[in-house]
DNA sequence: TAGAATACGGATAATAAATATCCTTATTGC
DNA sequence: GCAATAAGGATATTTATTATCCGTATTCTA
């Protein structure tokens, strides 16, 4: 089990897109060239951002993504629930009602232990994801890179941002 | 993202172990034909567990199963790595090094903020399934399944275990 | 007003992973 | 010696992911 690669792109794209001035927008073909990916299949995990609400779009030259709400109100579930949809990782099959020893009609009331387990952890899993908002990441990474990589990266970015 | 079905069977395979007698084996056969799956393949998830030294296997007529340790020591975790893998949920392709405003040679010191971020929650998804045992898990079970159903199915699986 | 650039969605192809089956070998109990 | 078993290799089959291509509607710009 491992995430689609998609995650990674929407969130990298998400931190640029959180540092982009008031009003303006980025391209997928400006991402797509700042992160070195794809830019028809990158396309499609915008898209999915775009259907959860969670970035804005507009057409034509100069046009492109901005995100919809304030950073801090976008968090890192959002983004991951966004591209791999809202679905918990484990996936009951019901196999126990398989078991030949079960009566004739007989119905579990619910989900049994097992997968009641495997959801708290999911859901510890998706927890700690919404517990960090974009604003949090942006601070983070503002203070990792160099500033001379970090400010030559939004110049680069802001020349193609319409 | 989601787990393989073989982590639904090797869980629901280990709690019927923890339920066998002390020394007693149980085969693949009597197994699957309890889960209603397919024999071969979960003879592959098995193997799997048998590889992580969860549990012991002996061959011959009366062969099969049991498990290596006692069941206060054995954890969801170590069934879900033993299936899954170790490896974290979310892979890192670094594509911050396709930064075209990365200097030449520049190498980054570490892992991005973005990676650590979703390592964290991996890491509160492990630990919430490090935290439950199958002493645990047999503990609830014992208390939700209806008691003739729980007993009729431990008589069908001790006629079938060597 | 024409043309270019864009998001969007549908269709489809390529690749990788999960699921499943088959077969051979070595071991064990009877 | 025979039957049942775990183990592991080989190989299909099916599904998910990754990727590309194209047509349409929209918006900006010149
Ligand atoms: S995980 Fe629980 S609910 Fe799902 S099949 Fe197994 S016993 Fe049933
Ligand atoms: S997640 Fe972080 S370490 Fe991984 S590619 Fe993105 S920036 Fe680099």
């Amino acid at each position: 089990m491992i995430l689609k690669s998609q995650v990674e792109w929407a969130l990298h794209c998400c931190a640029i897109l959180a540092g982009l001035p008031e009003g303006r927008y980025l391209s997928t073909k400006a991402l797509a060239e700042f992160h070195g990916l794809p830019k028809e299949y990158l396309s499609k995990a915008l898209q999915s951002l775009s259907q959860a609400k969670l970035v804005e779009s507009t057409l034509g030259p100069s046009g492109g993504y901005r995100l919809a709400r304030p950073t801090a109100e976008i968090t890192f579930l959002d983004v991951v629930e966004a591209v791999e949809g809202k679905e918990r990782t484990f996936a009951c099959s019901n196999i126990r009602a398989n078991n030949p020893c079960r009566p004739e009609g007989y119905c579990e009331a619910g989900p049994c232990a097992v997968a009641r387990v495997m959801w708290d952890a999911d859901e510890a899993w998706r927890a700690k994801l919404r517990s960090v908002s974009l604003a949090a990441l942006v601070q983070t990474l503002e203070q990792e890179i160099p500033t001379t990589l970090w400010q030559s990266s939004f110049q680069w970015v802001l020349k193609r941002a319409g």
